[in-house]
DNA sequence: GTAACTGCAAAATATTTGCATCCTT
DNA sequence: AAGGATGCAAATATTTTGCAGTTAC
C-alpha cells in the first residue's frame, strides 16, 4: 500500500495545500518525469507561474522530487521512488528519454552501473541518462 | 600530432575569424568543459553576448562541440574529443562535476558502463554524469 | 491567531531575431 | 566582389524577488 499524498507532505512539514496535492497528483499519474511547462498544461493553467517554480523547488528540497539532467538542456523533475519507503534515499535509477516522443522515463529496474573514477576524485551521485527508442515508438 | 584550430574549422567549413579561434583556443586550454559565462570571462568580454550564442550553436551543429547534461541545468560545452580523427564519432565519455569548485572534467579514461534496457527500448546514446569532489579539492 | 502559501506585479536573467556593417575567402 | 560572420538593438522567454492578501493548522 502507498502513502497518501497528503501524508507525504506531512511528513516533510509541509502545509497540503492546492498546488502542491495537484502537482505530486500530477507526478504520481505521470510516472516519469515532468518539465515545468509540461506542470503548467497539465494542471489546466489553473496555478501561477511563480507557484509552480516555487513548489518545485520546495520539493526539491525536500528530496520529493530531483532534477534530471538532460542533454538538451532542458529542465526536468521526477519523483524520488523512496519518498514511501522514508528514511533510505537513494534515487539510484537511469532515466531513458525517447527521442521520438520525448517522454522521459526512471528506468527503476535498470542499475545504476559502477564507475570508477581515477584517484583523488570522490563520488557522491551518479547520473546516467539514455536516449533512443522507447517501447511505445520502436 | 595534433590538427591546427584553423584546419579543424576549415574541415567543417567554416570561416576562420576571431571569436571562433578565440573560442576553440579556450576550450583546448581548458581540457574541461564551459559554460556560456565562463566563455564570456575568459574570453576578456571582447565579443558580443549574441556572437557567443552563435559560435557554440555553429560548433554543436558541426560536432566540433558538444553539450553536457547537468543535475543543475546549466548549459555545458565541452570539445567533442574526435575532432581529429574525423569520422568516426563516440564522445562516449563520463563526465565529472566537482561540488565544489564547481569544474566540470571530461574524463575520458573512464569507459560508459554498459546499460541494459527493459525489452522494446532501443539505446542510441548514453550519458554518465557523476558528481563529488574532484582530485584538487578532496 | 499565526505562520506559511499563493498570486500579482515587476525586476533581473537568459536567449533569440533582424538588420546593417565588416571580414574572410 | 560575394557570402558569411559580427555587433548592436530590441523582441522573447525564463527565473527570481517583494509584498499584500489568503489559507492551513
Amino acid at each position: 500500500m502507498h502513502t497518501s499524498i497528503a501524508d507525504i507532505l506531512k511528513q516533510n512539514q509541509l502545509s497540503v495545500t492546492g498546488s502542491r496535492t495537484k502537482i505530486l497528483e500530477l507526478f504520481q499519474q505521470t510516472g516519469g518525469a515532468l518539465a515545468h511547462a509540461d506542470i503548467e498544461l497539465k494542471t489546466g493553467e489553473q496555478f501561477d507561474r511563480v507557484t509552480i517554480y516555487r513548489t518545485l523547488q520546495t520539493f526539491v528540497e525536500k528530496g520529493i522530487i530531483h532534477t534530471i539532467p538532460t542533454a538538451d538542456n532542458s529542465v526536468l523533475y521526477a519523483l524520488c521512488k523512496d519518498q514511501c519507503s522514508e528514511g533510505h534515499h537513494h534515487d539510484n535509477h537511469i532515466h531513458f528519454i525517447c527521442d521520438d516522443c520525448g517522454t522521459t522515463y526512471c528506468l527503476e529496474q535498470v542499475a545504476i552501473p559502477e564507475v570508477r573514477l581515477p584517484n583523488g576524485f570522490t563520488k557522491k551521485q551518479t547520473d546516467v541518462v539514455v536516449s533512443g527508442l522507447c517501447n511505445k515508438c520502436s
